[in-house]
DNA sequence: ATTAGCACTCAGAATGGTCGAGTGCCAGCG
DNA sequence: CGCTGGCACTCGACCATTCTGAGTGCTAAT
């Protein structure tokens, strides 16, 4: 069995490991740490580690390196919980706080975490299940086209182009919006649908193929919502950490133009809000993805919850990342969901 | 002087070398081409090629690569003018046709472009200068703060959050919201700060210090959409061809993320929608883009023009990526520029 | 004007040798 | 029983050297 020393030798080879990207041998823990031991009990030690497959040596004579096993452990049972300096803290702050509007809340999260991390940050559009309508805008653009606006309780404002078979005049389209707004003010968005097909009876006879339109369109938006959208920044980081990439980074770049893949792994990853969920190399053994780990935490925005995700090679910092990600996370709850 | 086989010489190694990214020698392109010359003639018309500066030699004894001047004449004179498969026409229709917003079919556009050329797309926000005010309408998101979403004659939508240092009431809101309207419907959005401005006496006195937050809300959101608005993707697409950088692609990497630069660079291109304006390496010599060449083309959307561009290494397909930026922007203004 | 031939150059691959970090094992020690 | 020093061994990294061949420029002949 794998003793206490063990583990603290486990810890030393993923922090240096990390720092230097080299393979850890014997002497150079007895040189950078103070186990009081020589390097000869240093190397049993390491042995029993390897056979426990939580280090692997990558060639007969080099020092070891941290399998998916290894980190996994040094996450959940080593790793210190660290605090993000007052610098970072003043960074989130003041990056934060000059954001006018939803989308670009997230886009500047998500740029922040990517800047803090030097990994690709990822977010997730929390759903808009339970929110509620609070006006409905129609805009014609001409030549039967028109667009129609949900602004909801929280602030989501969500905007759908419209394709009508008829012409429909401003009156029209003004009597259309007041009857919908009567109708649909405070309703649940997932009611919202229906509740404007009601309509279709109850309009003048005329607009009652636009008003279908509109149902359909607005339930089609309800629709996309739920499979979710993901912004995310940094990417150029990956290039960065190239060399941490045995073979080549493009299954990776790819996995994550498939936007599909990480949000099926960051829901799956069941992240709340407490606590930073992380999943390390071929535990999730997606396509191209097993030389990374993903890292989610949960936010809330006016009660909605969704995912904020980070993603790097197996050989990141765990620490500091952890750290990060969660200071974000805290802080993009703090501002979305103020009561 | 370059004689007219010359020319064809200054083709035949832009497009091998393009091709192959290898240094093309006289033998390669007596094999590939047919001049009915041999590689000793082809190597004299070389040797004038390089005094004008055309080609270069990597080093004393490999073929020769294109100049940035060299480019710029195989640009201009030399490239035929490509138009697209059907296939990949089908591709932009079955993309973009399903795009149900502004915000996403400018994102969409991006992304196609970027998948089509393998290189990275930019496209820039058109400006809100001579569109008029359909709508605006305020959302109290609770806790002294308030959501105001301007929407436009041609269906843009800006959102804007609001601290307010008073409780305002939904009462006190409806007010607002009925006498803003009233007063701005119709008006240009330049106009729109002041108008609200004009409003704070006319409104209930309690009201007078939220309409002015609104108005400098607004003017700020105005002057922020001056400054505009860029999206890009497919920076991954960089790395695919990171070969094509001597030295490092983190310069590149960091000049795009500082994307007042690209603003710069493409606002100096002047790019309309009738061509596709080309910039190559040196001729912007901008920090850090000089292996890198620029395609701008203009679009129109409602009126507003704006700009759709494309990066790459100087060593891109000039052909094909010109056809595929012309291609998507005409469809970008079909659809956005429906009269 | 074009060409064949030739001497020359030089980057890149291939080869071989040395170095040293790191290992496993073992015998001895407290 | 755990720790240690010592030792033989392995093998990647590094360096110098050589080899090879693609490609050149020049010149003399057509």
């Amino acid at each position: 069995m794998v003793s206490q020393r063990g583990l603290e030798v486990l810890r030393a080879i993923v922090q240096d490991y990390v720092s230097s990207r080299e393979p850890v041998g014997s002497k150079a823990i007895v040189d950078r740490h103070q186990f009081g031991v020589s390097a000869a009990t240093i190397r049993n030690d390491m042995a029993l580690l390897e056979e426990e497959e939580l280090i692997v040596a990558p060639h007969t004579s080099s020092g070891r390196v941290p399998t998916d096993k290894g980190y996994r452990l040094f996450v959940d049972h080593l790793a210190e919980v660290k605090h993000i300096s007052t610098a970072q803290k003043q960074a989130i702050d003041h990056f934060l706080d000059e954001s006018v509007d939803f989308d670009e809340l997230l886009g500047r999260t998500v740029r922040l975490l990517s800047q803090l991390t030097n990994q690709v940050a990822i977010v997730q559009y929390p759903t808009l299940g339970a929110t509620r309508v609070r006006h409905i805008e129609l805009v014609s653009l001409g030549n039967r086209r028109a667009l129609c606006i949900v602004i909801t309780d929280n602030g989501r404002v969500e905007q759908r182009l419209l394709d009508l078979d008829t012409d429909v005049s401003e009156a029209d389209l003004s009597e259309l919006r007041s009857s919908i707004n009567a109708q649909v003010a405070g309703k649940l968005l997932t009611e919202l649908a229906e509740s404007v097909v009601s309509l279709s009876t109850s309009v003048s006879p005329h607009l009652s193929s636009a008003t279908n339109h509109i149902a359909s369109a607005l339930s089609d938006s309800i629709q996309a919502n739920r499979q979710q959208k993901l912004v995310m920044a940094g990417t150029a980081n990956l290039v960065r950490t190239e060399e941490d990439f045995h073979g080549s980074i493009y299954p990776v770049l790819d996995a994550i133009e498939e936007q599909v893949i990480l949000l099926k792994l960051l829901t799956e990853m069941k992240a709340d809000a407490h606590e930073v969920a992380v999943s390390i190399g071929r535990e999730h053994s997606n396509s191209g993805l097993e030389q990374t780990s993903l890292l989610a935490t949960g936010y809330t925005s006016a009660g909605e919850s969704a995912t904020l995700g980070l993603l790097g090679p197996t050989r990141m910092d765990y620490s500091n990342n952890i750290a990060s990600i969660r200071a974000v996370a805290r802080y993009l709850t703090r501002v979305l969901d103020a009561q």
